[in-house]
DNA sequence: CCCTTTTCCGTACGTTGTACCAGAATACTA
DNA sequence: TAGTATTCTGGTACAACGTACGGAAAAGGG
């Protein structure tokens, strides 16, 4: 058993190097000759492990998707998914290009069907159908990578934005944006509040949704 | 005046062909070659009317968001906030790529500022502050983005990707998961209802938070 | 010891973004 | 009118990319 030439690295390997480098440098710092290097391997070496480089990054976000160790579920609803959705943040704050990763990419692998499991039953005591609780999942990811991402972009840039913002408002269009501005903006918004907001504002309604 | 060779094309029309290729072919098509070859000039004559490809995108986005022009303000928050939301998924399914060129790119010209401001307008009778209504914007655009994206993704993939599924959910784990898939999954959730639930759950909640 | 199988990876090709610059086209100045 | 300053055009070139191809290397089975 196990003939021809034994294999000197991983797939793991492989797919943990590239997550690491995109931690680091971005998604786009990816790529097959940089992961190459960064196991020591030559760059070719890497199509023994991976088919490309598409699903190279499919692999990334599967492996990602495994890290959370997610509590028991409770049968708190509420409670549950707050935790769900707290763990995913959590993910998207330790792999910042997770959520543009995420966009048109669905539900590739295992962990990511774990998630959605998990999911699932966590809004079991809702009683809601399948498929309005299979929805209501996308719009939660959804809603967690929209914030994560102005998270992320307000701490980061804000600099030339900032002043074409500015600029635009100064001209004097724009009123009610340029009143907010005024208004100081104050800290931005708890992520636990809102997060209360889309599940309890969400799984309420879809409950009291006719039909 | 106008000294200098003319210009013999116009950031317009770079800025529409890329969006034409965008349309029929993807981000990725939007090479500066192609561009170029579009509106019949040569590649680096490009630099003369955008810094670089990201500007371009850039540019992009912002064209496209002038597109809709959005019926004037009714005072009922809930239908102009619904009828802002549509005009959003409307330019979404005319630009698909478009879900995906917004991930971290925040807020670049005049015509997005102007659905922000658009968007503020609707929420005043909400009296909500400012800093509040500009979250709420935020995940709107969010929910539509996430929405769209799986509208799109369940039309054209679901090839392997079901496959996929169907063999994970063979294997016995994910039992509620095999449950919903065996459920029939049932029609795609109406986008007016689920705007609904978003709009109403979350400016309900919003409203009712302490503080 | 050779044969089959499997992995390793150097070389090479086509495509990308864009730096550089010579040439062309215009308006202003003398 | 001739020259000069200014601006736009696009060919050439380069580094970096994904990856097809194929020979070298390393193992087990005969």
């Amino acid at each position: 058993m196990a003939r021809g030439r034994p294999p000197a690295y991983t797939r793991e390997q492989v797919v943990d190097a590239s997550i690491r480098l995109a931690d680091a440098d971005g998604l786009d710092a990816v790529t097959m000759r940089r992961v190459a290097a960064e196991i020591g391997a030559g760059a070719m070496s890497l199509y023994t492990y991976v088919p490309d480089r598409e699903h190279l990054i499919d692999l990334m976000v599967d492996a990602v998707a495994g890290e959370p160790d997610l509590p028991a579920l409770t049968g708190d609803w509420r409670a549950d998914l707050f935790a769900l959705v707290s763990a995913q943040r959590d993910l998207m704050h330790r792999h910042p290009w997770l959520p543009g990763a995420l966009t048109g990419r669905g539900m590739a692998g295992r962990n990511m069907l774990g998630l959605l499991e998990h999911g699932l039953g966590a809004m079991e005591p809702t009683g809601l159908p399948g498929a309005t609780r299979m929805a209501l999942l996308g719009m939660f990811t959804g809603f967690v990578a929209s914030y994560v991402t102005s998270e992320l972009a307000g701490a980061s840039t804000g600099e030339d934005q900032a002043a074409q913002i500015g600029s635009a408002v100064a001209g004097g269009d724009f009123p009610r944006l340029a009143a907010v501005v005024a208004e100081g903006g104050g800290p931005v918004l708890n992520f636990a509040r809102v997060a209360d907001w889309v599940i309890n504002g969400l799984v309420r309604q879809a409950g009291d949704s006719p039909r």
